[in-house]
DNA sequence: CGCGGATTTGAATAGTATCAATACAGGTGG
DNA sequence: CCACCTGTATTGATACTATTCAAATCCGCG
């Protein structure tokens, strides 16, 4: 189970090893140097499931890497309407460059682990390695291409396609380490509740809790002890996706 | 009227002297020699509206910005329902870079004026100059946060408040030239069928049309012709968006 | 003036939301 | 270890919003 992908592994610290975003997420832009300047400045922080991590209209002082488990990314309407518009899993980026303050709020959706790194440190690092640069501008062209994919669900799709779509879209997404094309199959904890599922989509509880009842009466998905979802046949669950 | 900014101006290429990009858009991270090294590969494009610019799946070629006029983004689920992903206006960039095909199509929703840039240029200059990479990511920035601002709209709102929305942003971002914040009242036309409203609200033409009408009757806007929009008062509208 | 596409209006229907009640899961204390 | 309790999820009945299907009207244009 041990990281052995680099020659003189010895020198990337400790924490970057085994850490995703080493990889494919920001910090593949740097070499072990500028992996042990970064790792000067960033911070572990393990947060549990419910947690807030970013307010909206919150200063931006610290940004961070998805190390584990799921964030999710909030709007609300003044009246309290709430709008799920993302969920970040490992190794992806958290935080909005660039801008004095948040325009979403971001909260822990299952236990997560941060690597935080603070805005300025980034920002000075960013000036000097543009090819730190080019990774976030990947990972925001990642999530443009990602929110518009959800626009399609949320604009167009019915509610029976929108729950399985959700599903799908966790089962491709929550093991970091799964190629998406190679699955047949699935099993996975919800990092959500059916709340925060029927705000991801656009619906109510009620209808989300029908929906899924109808995919179980329709064997495409089982349901152990409501969190944790089985789905034997991923080509069938994307049939209903639309 | 004409522009006189730069201290230079004759240096600079004709086309750029009046362009929006060259200020607020991506060419803003060039200098007039950059420009002008810029200009030799790009082509000014006028296209009629309803042109298909970029189809869905078409290997991409070439990017543009937004000179004049609107284009309209949209994805198609497979039995034909679409969806409006976004709309761009000057001096708004357009194409995805970094993707060997496109995942939309893109039609000119009304006249378009385009400038091209061939993607073999446009990458080099880009691996030249970190500060044009630095304003795709901007760009891209700004196009991920109105993107998730739409799936507010999207999902949580109600027909009503919907077409409020939809021409409370045609009436912001119409006119390159004027200060939003600055606005009280407007008159536009616009550059979208009623079907294409529908299709960017997740609306069918008959709810638009109704809600549009139930608009009028209430006095927050009137329409002339079908496509002149005048609104008396843009803080009337806003209350109107949810 | 008349034609064709776009838009509006009308009536009936379907899908989702709302409101209310019940069932379930996980944690707590006896 | 089990009964209880609390928050979460499911199920049921009804209301309402937006869709669907159909028809009428408007608009630009030859």
């Amino acid at each position: 189970m041990t990281t052995r992908k680099d020659i003189h592994n010895s020198e990337i610290p400790v924490l970057c090893q085994s850490c995703e975003a080493r990889h494919r997420g920001i910090c593949g832009a740097l070499d072990a140097e500028q992996l042990i300047e970064l790792a000067r400045h960033t911070r572990q922080v393990k947060q549990q499931s419910g947690t807030e991590l970013v307010a909206d209209s919150e200063e931006v002082n610290s940004y961070a890497n998805v190390m584990q488990g799921v964030v999710k990314l909030t709007k609300m309407l003044s009246d309290g309407r709430q709008q799920v518009i993302g969920l970040q899993f490992a190794p992806d980026f958290l935080g909005r460059p660039f801008a004095p303050e948040s325009k979403m709020s971001a909260e822990a959706a299952s236990d997560v682990s941060l690597c935080k790194i603070p805005r300025k440190a980034l920002e000075s690092m960013m000036k000097q390695n543009p090819q730190l640069e080019h990774r976030l501008l990947m990972q925001t062209l990642k999530e443009l291409d990602e929110a518009r994919d959800w626009m399609v669900t949320l604009g167009r799709k019915t509610a029976a396609e929108k729950v399985a779509s959700f599903l799908y879209l966790i089962a491709t997404n929550i093991n970091p380490s799964l190629d998406p094309d190679e699955m047949t199959s699935a099993k996975f904890d919800l990092p959500l509740t059916r709340v925060d599922i029927a705000d991801f989509l656009g619906l109510t509880v009620e209808t989300v809790s029908r929906q899924l009842t109808k995919l179980r009466k329709d064997d495409v998905i089982q349901i152990e002890h409501n969190r944790t979802f089985i789905v034997p046949s991923m080509e069938r669950l994307e049939l209903r996706c639309g």
